[in-house]
RNA sequence: GGGCUAGUGGUGGAACAGGUAUACACGAUGGACUUAAAAUCCUUCGGUCAAUAUGACCAUGAGGGUUCGACUCCCUCCUGGCCCA
């Protein structure tokens, strides 16, 4: 690198301090102005940011610096998402307690995201394992706790058995231990859930209004909680007064529902195989399928696996007895846990019917054609005419699931229902870094709630954290002991603590009002800065995160402590960085450190190459090709403003549009076409790709020109330069900072108001049009930018080598698009 | 397996509402400056055929369709990526 280059890192040090001691990135709730509320997901601290961050944040702070220029009260808060698995594998690891590496994390990453020039208000840090913090996550769990909307119940989690420990997902690989490699099983334990599906329907509804959300993420949270509409049906058992209850969306089929299938959890399967001959080998089967995780149960490529109860049911609409199976396909979390199958029409049912030798009916025959019960192997899925079906023979299958249903209703069989996909919210986490679930058990007095006033319960950080074979929390004693806040008497406390989503389902109400401390925050901050008006995160957050916050938002909402429905109006889902097409991820060893190109080029260049190499959304393969050429292109902004620094400092300070030369007005048009270009690239579109290059091609245009001589047209080059200075600012904002002292204006370019731009500067005396012969391009014509369509035809017609190439064709149809094209159809 | 998403030159990408495909940049090429190099500045660069030109044809993962006109809309397929309580 040469001694030619601008000097990035004394100016970048320079202006950081100067951010830093003018507080330019405060906060505040001034009612005069339109706020702007912009925040980027919090980080893990793992250690030191990646590229995934840099990518995130410097986002992030090219539209808070915008929306500040706007003119907006502007809060861009930073924080924490400190609890979490890593902080306690790096424990056992490094000998360091979690609580130690966390807090030196935060510190290194912090001075690196100061070091990249990102603007946040570090007066609302938040960092989820700090007490002030998670004392109000306990707080509302509590309130949850009050309204019914924090539960206890039996669930399965992931189990080892010869680290004799529970796993999180991310723990088990392939069926097998992350770290012993011993066989993963399903253990029942006692887990705390958050009921979201209280919330199932608003979630659902409120979907629609979410219009500045991208299309693919609310398709995905609609999917997520599969809203479907059916009947929930009673088969009643063949030789006792139990019944059981399936749920299905095709009653229509019911009349060629040939078996039942239960899934091995289901309450009825002791009571039907007790005492029978079938007992000890469904016991088996049972045992058997509880090893196998659900993704893989549900999976439709692995060959479903069943067994015989013994027992049978009768189909309420045939009275037909159908034998009863458990089959692994059959999950106990959706509908009933119980189904009726029917194989003709569903494509599982259909392959574990000829596994098993099962009878086939055909009930819906298609339009054209005739299914084969014999032969098929498709289960034949779409609507066709009802056959098979008693009354309800020749019926079209849609209207005949309507007339079904009202059957059933009529004659007490079942009932029409709703039904969802989404289940309730296991927040038990046998972990000990996390935030401890505010609960005592006493043998007197059962569950108790931590009073208020005791909160918060401590996370114990002379735990001992030997390894991960238990949490550290289940075996210290001086934590697990303590009274019953009702009757005084010896008491348990809760061990688990609560998954890390519960932390980052509220913080970004917590930055409203960072340091409440007789509340989470006042309702009077919250609904000053909230909803936030841009959300910005990674895409692998669109489901989970993003429900969860939602879930939360409206539980406030219905405590009264906000009173908005929604916290976030517009969220853009960022891609992902990749390294070698998979993500950069620490176990994967592919991190790229930025802070080696923050050394040799600098924060502005880093931030300008990353934002150039893609539009925010797309995934990005990570290659440092190109950085040369946003350091070049700095350095050619540098040196051209340097090199017309005379020029501008003699220009007067206004100027006649109306009366400046043809190079001046040609100046004067791409200038304002530039701004215009910038500001709806990042206002509109967030398309920062183009909005740069847009820029590039400002800066190209003025290496071109010759040294201006008269007045106006110097002056249209100052406040050319002006806002070539002004629109690279949100991306490279140092040398902006710089450059606008420089040029004798006073220090703070974020204090400068946003121009906008000259509709009328945008304007060309003369356009090109295009002229297609059958939509192949002949020809291409200059004409007055006024054109109309009959003169934009005469024109083109009267082209010579349009004459030439028509001469001997005879013109069907001439179609003109104004200020685009002709095109002639022979 | 389900849901979502992407595929355009040697490379990252642009084309915003169906209207000039390849803007901007990287890289490469040739040149200017220099004793030389770096830096900087300028030229050329999708493919095939041409070599007369405002030239022809082909090209946006593959194959079909709609349209005067398709990277863009529809159908089928192939290949990547993300998420799955």
């Amino acid at each position: 690198m040469s001694d030619n280059n601008y000097p990035f890192g004394h100016i970048e040090l320079k202006w950081q301090k100067y951010w830093k001691e003018t507080q330019q990135f405060k906060a505040v709730e001034d009612t005069k102005k339109d706020k702007c509320y912009l925040l980027e997901m919090f980080p893990y601290p793992s250690g030191n940011i990646h590229m995934g961050h840099v990518r995130n944040y410097s986002i992030g702070d090219v539209v808070a610096r915008f929306k500040m220029m706007q003119d907006m009260s502007v809060i861009h808060p930073m924080g924490w998402d400190s609890f979490g698995l890593p902080a306690e594998n790096a424990a056992i690891k490094n000998k360091i307690h979690p609580a130690k590496w966390t807090v030196q994390n935060i510190e290194n990453m912090k001075a690196q995201l100061m070091r990249m020039g990102l603007g946040y208000d570090w007066e609302r840090e938040v960092s989820a394992c700090s007490p002030d913090y998670y004392k109000w996550g306990q707080w509302l769990f509590l309130r949850f706790y009050e309204r019914g909307l924090a539960y206890r119940k039996m669930a399965t989690a992931n189990w080892c058995d010869s680290c004799i420990t529970v796993l999180a997902n991310e723990q088990v690989e392939g069926g097998s231990c992350w770290r012993c490699g011993g066989e993963v099983t399903q253990k029942s334990l006692d887990q705390w859930f958050f009921k979201i599906t209280d919330y199932a329907e608003e979630l659902l509804e409120y979907l629609d209004r979410l219009q500045g959300w991208p299309e693919h993420v609310v398709a995905m949270q609609r999917n997520w909680i599969g809203k479907s509409y059916g009947v929930q049906i009673d088969f009643p058992m063949a030789d006792s007064d139990d019944k059981i209850t399936v749920f299905t969306t095709r009653q229509d089929t019911i009349f060629g529902a040939t078996y039942m299938v239960l899934a091995p959890e289901h309450p009825l399967v002791d009571e039907l195989i007790e005492g029978t001959e079938y007992e000890s080998d469904v016991r088996e089967f049972v045992a058997e399928v509880s090893k196998q995780d659900k993704i893989t149960r549900e999976a439709s490529d692995v060959e479903k696996r069943g067994i015989f109860t013994g027992a049978y049911a009768i189909n309420p609409m045939t009275d037909e007895k159908i034998p009863i199976w458990i089959a692994d396909y059959v999950l106990m979390e959706y509908g009933t846990g119980a189904v009726m199958a029917v194989p003709a029409h569903d494509q599982r049912d259909l392959e574990f019917a000829r596994k098993y030798k099962l009878p086939v009916r055909i009930v819906i025959q298609p339009p054209d054609g005739k299914l084969d019960s014999e032969t098929m192997t498709e289960a034949y899925i779409e609507p066709g005419i009802m056959v098979n079906s008693g009354q309800f023979n020749g019926l079209d299958s849609n209207e005949g699931k309507e007339k079904v249903a009202d059957y059933m209703e009529e004659k007490k069989i079942g009932k029409r229902t709703v039904n969802y996909r989404l289940r309730d919210w296991c927040i038990s986490r046998q972990r000990y870094w996390g935030n401890p679930i505010p609960v005592v058990y006493c043998d007197d007095c059962g569950i108790q709630p931590v009073p208020d006033s005791e909160l918060p319960v401590i996370l114990p950080e002379d735990a001992e954290i030997l390894d991960d074979s238990i949490s550290a929390l289940a075996s210290y004693e001086q934590f697990i002991t303590t009274q019953c806040p009702k009757c005084g008497g010896t008491a348990r406390r809760e061990t688990d603590t609560m998954d890390t989503f519960v932390d980052s389902s509220w913080y970004f109400l917590r930055y409203t009002d960072a340091k409440n401390d007789s509340l989470p925050f006042s309702k009077y901050n919250a609904n000053y800065w909230m909803p936030v008006d841009q959300y910005i995160g990674g895409v692998e957050h669109a489901v989970m995160h993003l429900l969860y916050s939602r879930f939360f938002t409206k539980v406030m909402r219905d405590m009264g402590l906000v009173d908005i429905d929604e916290p976030f109006l517009n969220l853009l889902t960022q891609g992902m960085v990749l390294l070698d097409g998979s993500v950069m991820s620490k176990s994967k060893g592919n991190i790229v450190d930025p802070t080696e190109m923050i050394q040799k080029y600098g924060a502005d260049t880093t931030r300008v190459f990353m934002l150039f190499a893609a539009p925010p959304e797309k995934e990005l393969e990570w290659s440092e090709e190109g950085i040369d050429g946003a350091f070049r292109f700095l350095n050619r902004v540098w040196r051209i403003v340097g090199k017309f620094m005379p020029a501008i400092q003699s220009a007067p300070d206004y100027y006649d549009a109306k009366n400046i030369s043809d190079d001046a007005k040609e100046l004067r048009r791409i200038t304002h076409t530039t701004l215009k270009r910038v500001t709806v690239d990042i206002g509109e579109r967030m398309h920062f790709n183009t909005a740069i290059s847009a820029i590039m091609e400002l800066v190209n245009f003025l290496y071109s020109i010759n040294e201006p001589k008269d007045d106006p047209y110097k002056a249209v080059l100052k406040e050319c330069l002006e806002i070539l200075v002004i629109v690279l600012s949100p991306f490279a904002p140092h040398i902006c900072e710089e450059l606008w002292e420089m040029t004798d204006h006073e220090k703070g370019i974020l204090n400068i108001k946003w121009p906008e731009w000259d509709e009328s500067a945008l304007k060309q005396d003369e356009i090109l049009i295009v002229v297609q012969i059958n939509g192949k391009v002949r020809s291409r014509i200059n004409v007055p930018s006024g054109s109309t369509k009959e003169q934009l035809e005469e024109a083109a017609l009267a082209d010579e080598r349009i004459k030439k190439l028509t001469s001997d064709k005879e013109i069907r149809r001439v179609i003109v698009v104004p200020k685009k094209l002709v095109n002639i159809v022979v």
